[in-house]
DNA sequence: TATTTTCCGTTGCAAAAGCAACACATTATG
DNA sequence: CATAATGTGTTGCTTTTGCAACGGAAAATA
């Protein structure tokens, strides 16, 4: 198996070669899916960004995941639970690929080359889902408004192999994103410039510590 | 693939035909391994209970994850960014299993049939530790202490099938899984009894909300 | 281009959570 | 069994966070 995997280039072959799938384009703000008990949808962002949000019954809305090009999302990753409404909101133009998750396991009765390939390549694409969430939640898991912004940012500026880097989000999103008041990060956010932390100009962080 | 894939059964049948593991029995307290990069260890829990524990710079303690018999950990489904010290302690007598990722990846040269089983439903075993992180990360983004404790007790709920159901955890630990001050969720949990949402006798919990 | 909508930045005040400390109970351990 | 270590329950005080509200900037839309 092949860690390097390109799904992207792999789509682009064999994207149109079997039935049990759909293909749909999405523009900015249109609902992809709702997260449906007992489904089992499997979708593949192909290009694009996408975000998982969910709200409550206090009215918070939480980003749950953020997605990008060639991320797997659908309920086949979710036990549902609560009644909380989750549902993929396009945050730009989307294609995105539907399955139901027992197609691509038990593979389609014509043993098509995709889904042979895909079905070999699972594991590692659902690898790099349990990386990230694992980073999700070592975020989730710092004590301060702080804390979630500096590991934030050191989070991208990795990615990023550089200091200074475009923040993903709208701030609103951001606050929605790390799962705190929006108006607290703001002033975090400030105390962060004034204590010579960051500096941030537009849409763009540069962190000015070691 | 079978997603009721009978863990334990395969691994008493399996587990010594195959010399790419090594299986090791901890008692309690004990560190049954720490996270080092790149090495993409993966281990299965056989027997017992076990967390992963992250300290951090400023002396907090968390509870990252609880993993009981056929759990999957190790640092194959983590990067590890930052400095913290992570590592998996014993909290009962545990028996382990241990590999090396790429060699469950590859299979080994023999080509064992304990390999080529375990391979084939890595997928669903992996796909379910997705679905557990996402339960965690609802609970984790939850806004306050009190939500924090209503949905871990409904979770409880849930899974045992009943109102009543006992804390997996000491308070001490159950304030480092959901990332709260202890302090802070003892008078939480004091209100919640006053308040008439819950009954709590020992280490037993029950939910008095319909 | 005019107008509506969303986002940014800020603030005062209220509520929640964290910190530190302590007594007592329970559980391990020599 | 005595003693040490760990866990529980509580409280006063401080700090952080959340809430509500507002004006202006920027972006989307008619």
């Amino acid at each position: 198996m092949n860690t390097n995997f390109d799904m992207q280039n792999f789509i682009l072959d064999f994207s149109n070669s079997c039935q049990k799938q759909q293909k749909k384009i999405f523009s900015k703000n249109e609902v992809v899916t709702t997260y449906i008990k007992n489904r089992n949808q499997l979708c593949i962002l192909l290009d694009g960004h996408a975000d998982l949000v969910r709200y409550d019954l206090n009215g918070n809305r939480t980003i749950v995941e953020h997605f990008s090009k060639n991320a797997l999302f659908g309920e086949v990753f979710y036990t549902i639970t609560t009644n909380n409404e989750l549902l993929v909101e396009a945050k730009s133009n989307c294609t995105v690929l539907f399955y139901i998750y027992d197609d691509i396991f038990h593979k389609c009765k014509n043993n098509c080359k995709f889904h042979q390939t895909l079905s070999e390549n699972l594991p590692q694409l659902i690898l790099n889902k349990v990386t990230d969430l694992n980073m999700r939640i070592e975020l989730l898991t710092k004590r301060s408004t702080r804390d979630k912004l500096l590991g934030y940012f050191s989070l991208l500026s990795t990615r990023n192999l550089s200091k200074s880097f475009e923040l993903p989000f709208s701030l609103t999103d951001l606050a929605d994103y790390l799962s705190v008041d929006r108006s607290a990060m703001m002033r975090e956010l400030k105390l962060l410039k004034e204590d010579g932390f960051i500096q941030k100009i537009g849409n763009r962080i540069i962190l000015l510590y070691k």
